[in-house]
DNA sequence: CAACTATTCAAGTGATTACTTGAATATTAA
DNA sequence: TTAATATTCAAGTAATCACTTGAATAGTTG
């Protein structure tokens, strides 16, 4: 074959991964395996799509290479094939937040507090953390929370934050992670506790960021 | 609107990049953007797509805020809206190396050679380039190369390269590179010089590369 | 001004996509 | 074995996509 044919052949299999990239549905069950592995069951209920549906755009993904599958019992696992994806949606992200004005729209219209929940770097949360400094507050749902968290992270998923106020009445300071840069859980549990008049920031990113970096994890 | 609703657009907002990135025409204009600004008509051209069509796919490349534009006389010259764009496409190639079979499959095909072309990275080859110990050929179109490249290279397109070997003759050693790491130009190069008893070896990336890595260029 | 050129727009065609519905498959439990 | 369950497959529909063709637009040049 010539060498226009082979530089096209590639094109057309990098535009493969585009091509599974190019829906929301795909990618937020992207974000949701970022979590951890998954059964098809679970994610369909996690994005309220068909469990038929899934499979279809789960399938999609495993053929353009981003997830890889694992059988047990009646069930099949669904997880991300590598870090490289997480790294992928990452620049995603970060290409539209710097060059999509609707992305900004919609992050200044929701997320209106963001620059006053003072967010930490991992680096600097994994310190504090080891010195006791700060308590780490995972407010993912809890079937997220035991794929893998932060160490020493505790769980309290949003909906409970408020019954369970009294577990953070010692002073220290609260760090509050969730799915990702964007995610709306930990932005509104820390304007909750500060409500509450408890010292609390987010973490920068989410677990998958953390992970992806290499930083120590526990489950 | 609900917390469900920005989750939700604000995938849609990424899945506009993804679109972008799902047809391999319009992955060739980028890796040809990549090499520096040009105009619809002579991205048409490389392409060989009809200029309507290469006008379109730009102007959704543009609406997913990976391109720019900049209009001069008759003219309107598309660029790259950053450097984030090449990491992105350097990712995508990345993930699809890894996880594609299909593309390991051309890559072993055409580039059987491939190890044994003895790949330099970016940082060795511009200490060695400083210290005068080799030279650097960019085989690129002339076009591409005027438009921005690797300090001191010389170039000479591959269709050339026959023609000029005795620019060659001094012993030193020769690094080729090209427009990224799947080009084939470089790779047609270093196998010509070899086979020429001309020393040669390949730059691990191309010209976007290491442009994005934030090592000194000239124009 | 008119003639020319690069780019974009608009309309049409066949192919592909996302989703739904209902059936088929494979595994476990009774 | 049969019944139950998670997943996948297959077929159908409306919407979207890539590409072509020919016309419209906006600059430049004589």
């Amino acid at each position: 074959m010539s060498r226009q044919g082979f530089k096209h052949q590639l094109f057309e299999q990098f535009a493969r991964i585009g091509k599974a990239l190019s829906n929301a549905n795909r990618l937020e069950l992207l974000e949701f395996l970022a979590q951890g592995e998954r059964s098809v069951e679970s994610l369909a209920k996690a994005t309220k799509l068909t469990v038929a549906n899934t499979s279809q755009h789960l399938q999609q993904l495993r053929q353009a290479g981003l997830v890889t599958t694992r059988k047990q019992g009646l069930r099949v696992y669904y997880q991300l094939a590598g870090d490289e994806v997480i790294q992928l949606l990452g620049i995603l992200r970060n290409v539209a937040e710097g060059h999509l004005a609707e992305v900004e729209r919609l992050v200044s219209t929701y997320l209106t507090v963001k620059d006053k929940l003072e967010p930490i770097p991992a680096q600097e949360l994994l310190e504090r953390a080891r010195n006791g400094m700060v308590t780490v507050l995972d407010v993912r749902p809890e079937e997220e929370y035991s794929a893998g968290h932060v160490p020493g992270a505790i769980n309290v998923p949003l909906a409970q934050l408020e019954k369970q106020l009294d577990r953070f009445g010692d002073g220290k300071e609260i760090v509050a992670y969730c799915r990702g840069p964007h995610c709306i859980l930990a932005f509104e549990a820390v304007a909750k506790l500060r409500s509450h008049g408890i010292k609390a920031r987010r973490l920068e990113n989410g677990y998958p960021e953390w992970k992806a970096m290499g930083l120590p994890t526990e489950q």
